[in-house]
DNA sequence: ACGGTATTTCCAGAAATATCGAATGATTGG
DNA sequence: CCAATCATTCGATATTTCTGGAAATACCGT
């Protein structure tokens, strides 16, 4: 009902530069995913700030995380993407 | 080079709601595109803000603008569209 | 040139975002 | 329990974005 909106929710979450490059880097890394860590010597980022721009991420389920001791593996949730990038493709009925 | 950037800064500014509505308009009209004044009326913006929304999806080439006449006409660059898909898709291969 | 319609630019204020150091929380191994 | 490491939250600032009324501009027909 409100597609538009959440289509409109991870387009934004991935315009920024920073955001698109940390999902970049995850896609890339595969399967295996990133821990914060590696994923903070990759994009060389203060910790705090690469920590909001993955809870925006994870917000709009872009991106999954899972504990794993006292890390944090990230990894890209393809099916979100794969699903973002046929709404915006495919030719939207009416409304909004 | 910029690829990053140039992909951020398209979806950045499909990533407002009201942008997005905007350009699946533009969608739906097809090929024959709507004039800013139709699109108006669609979108139920005061013209102002329209002009500035439709000057950022101009500026990064997801719409185009041909003039006829007293009135301007906006279509979907689907080219672009396509590219940007692909881009956002695909496994980059390193760097940012 | 004038009047009218279509669209953009100017200006400004409000709201949202981005950034990052410091402090805090979470989890495990010893 | 303590120390250590990994990560998030807090607080504060700087910057950008969004919005829309008013004024300006563009283009046509007469």
């Amino acid at each position: 009902m409100d597609t538009t909106l959440s289509i409109a929710k991870r387009l934004e979450a991935l315009g920024n530069p920073t955001r698109l490059s940390i999902y970049r880097a995850l896609v890339r890394a595969g399967d295996g995913g990133l821990t914060v860590g590696a994923l903070q010597e990759r994009i060389r980022i203060p910790a705090s700030t690469l920590s909001h721009h993955l809870r925006a991420l994870v917000g709009v389920a872009l991106v999954t995380q899972e504990r794993q001791g006292t890390t944090l593996i990230c990894r890209a949730n393809y099916p979100v993407m794969n699903g973002l990038v046929v709404s915006a493709v495919s030719i939207p009925p009416s409304s909004p």
